[in-house]
DNA sequence: ATTGACCCTCACATTAATGAAAAGGTTGAT
DNA sequence: ATCAACCTTTTCATTAATGTGAGGGTCAAT
């Protein structure tokens, strides 16, 4: 498919597809005229891609995660670079950081929220 | 204390800390020279920005976070902003979202970790 | 009173992730 | 063959979070 129809499927603008590609991120094919051509399993990717931006993940580092994700991971194993082991497991406990803290204060807004609905009760009002 | 000592106690640099300071979310008191003087517990809230900021939470919004987290809650309640609510529950279920996706995915390293380590297991090696 | 280690403000530079516009080629339907 | 819709590349702009340096006070110790 072409750029456009990604970024509708994806509800990632075009203008981002083509940075990602530009990090190194997805490398669609190229028709004879020059317009990129994307696979269907790049939809997917791409989603994966939007989600680890979202939670604060840089590009840099995402090119690395990308070929944990969903795969037959045989194919990949291979590879076993020694340092790549070393940044995907110091990422993935940054990760783990990020989830234990993000966790910790969601709990407190949550509680806060909670304490909001609770201090107007007497005014018979509304929930989350 | 002045700037230097919570740049060290916290680890984060001076120049974020008067940054921090431009965006409202800590406002220390100055000595009669004009330096900045944090009192302690601030040690602690400069910690929770910058994890909210690792965390991908852009400081505007940290702001409005802020009051919920550790603090006797019941000071605060009475404000009860109608708008204020709607942002917060917004931030919360945007974290959950984030918290389920990251989850998710560093599960997926994790495995691929795994499967890295597995692989390797006939040469006699590492673990995590 | 000078030195060194702090602090101040101001301001320009940089990086990542985006937005946006200019100038032009491709395609498909009429 | 022309028009609209889509694609291309290039370039410049913007925002958030930082780095960095200039130019200059403060202060404690020597």
């Amino acid at each position: 498919m072409r750029i456009g129809e990604l970024s509708k499927r994806t509800g990632v603008a075009t203008r981002m597809l083509r940075y990602y590609e530009e990090q190194g991120l997805i490398s669609p094919r190229r028709s004879h005229n020059g317009y990129r051509d994307y696979d269907d399993y790049l939809v997917d990717r791409v989603q994966k891609i939007r989600g680890l931006i979202d939670s604060g993940i840089p590009t840099r580092i995402i090119g690395n995660i990308l070929p944990c994700l969903g795969k037959p991971q045989v194919i990949v194993v291979e590879d076993a670079d020694p340092e790549l082991r070393e940044i995907l497991a110091e990422e993935r406990d940054r990760m783990t950081e990020k989830i234990r803290f993000l966790t910790h204060n969601r709990d407190a807004i949550d509680s806060y929220l909670d304490a909001l609905d609770q201090a107007m009760t007497g005014s018979r009002a509304q929930a989350s």
